[in-house]
DNA sequence: ACTGTAAACTTTACGTCGTATAATTTGCGC
DNA sequence: GCGCAAATTATACGACGTAAAGTTTACAGT
């Protein structure tokens, strides 16, 4: 007989909560993720995710930040297959962003939950929040560098692109948007000739 | 003897209960708002409110109603406060937005919140929630008239600064950004340049 | 091989929530 | 006065988060 643990589901139960809190999030919205639900649908007592998760906020940082390491997997693809220069990165990465809120938007909702404002809490959500950022920050820096940032500094500008995006992202949503690509398109590109960057 | 209904709570139950609901969002948070809770804070039944509300989400629907419409009366003010140009108006309006954000964040968040997604179930609350937008495209019209918005439409464009300030209001909720109301001011103007507006 | 221990998991229990249903109370037209 | 309709309360149910305690299993030390 298999020398596996009898209770070890599939040797990784919290992978597997992961994946089905995720299924369900993609699928009904955050508002529809339950502890009990989430063991019920992965065939475990309504307790058992306790000994993985210390609340259900520990299993909504979770799969917060496996949504972030995919949208950062996702734009760094989208940068990869646009030139060298900058400000076009930029505008990749702006709809690159856009997309990955389009494609999942209850999964970013979650992301962007008022429920992990403390990301002090969860050192892993926030390690994994902050890298989308900082290829941002780092192309801005390379504009500033080659003087085409005029009025601004790359941290600003950076909070400014990022906002955009975000506010982009989330208005489309709420289907308060139409063509939301082609808005961070022309957005971003905007905000780079004001800056005096096209 | 007062010949007023010993039930009616001072007259206006619906408007003290959403007066309650209020204050309990812009103290612990949407989260925090439960029916159950209005009514004992309010000093009465738990099944009072349904009476107002069909459900939880229409009490939602109502606090949210308000903050619209104390957002547009903010932002009315302070257009009035600036002079005639649209460009300079549109930069005023955009401050003002973030500055409600930031000094209503748990109301700012429960209008936006997912359960009102469906805005048809609301049509007051659809109302209210337009009219702020309804300023915006008043001014992008004005500018175009005059020339001033090259490679986009007034359309777009107030779509573009709109998710902007949105953007730039909850990301300064979630405490991601310093001096949102100065990067909103700029991130206007850095667009209303792209556009050749400025 | 036996046993102690810790971890994984289950059972049970409590209080809160939304809301459906059924009383009950009250104001008002007749 | 009386009856009806509206306002409010009472009662009940199932789902939720989670605390506490019990049960099962793996494994290290002997």
């Amino acid at each position: 007989m298999k020398p596996e643990s009898a209770w070890h589901f599939d040797g990784d139960l919290k992978a597997a909560l992961v994946a089905t809190a995720r299924r369900i999030v993609e699928r009904d919205g955050a508002s529809a993720l339950s502890l009990r639900g989430v063991a019920r649908d992965t065939g475990v007592s309504a307790m058992a995710p306790y000994h993985h998760f210390k609340d259900r906020t520990a299993l909504v940082a979770a799969v917060a930040a496996a949504g972030f390491d995919q949208l950062y997997t996702e734009k760094i693809a989208a940068l990869a297959a646009v030139g060298g220069d900058p400000a076009q990165r930029l505008v990749a990465g702006s709809i690159a962003y856009v997309r990955f809120v389009t494609e999942h938007p209850e999964l970013y909702r979650l992301m962007k939950s008022s429920e992990l404002a403390d990301r002090s809490a969860h050192p892993v959500l926030a390690q994994a929040a902050a890298r989308p950022g900082q290829s941002l920050d780092a192309l801005l820096r390379e504009l500033a560098a080659a003087g085409r940032l005029r009025g601004t500094t790359p941290q600003r500008a950076a909070q400014t692109l990022w906002a955009l995006v975000h506010g982009i992202g989330t208005l489309a949503i709420d289907a308060y948007l139409d063509q939301p690509e082609t808005l961070a398109a022309e957005g971003a590109a905007a905000l780079l000739a004001g800056w005096g960057a096209l």
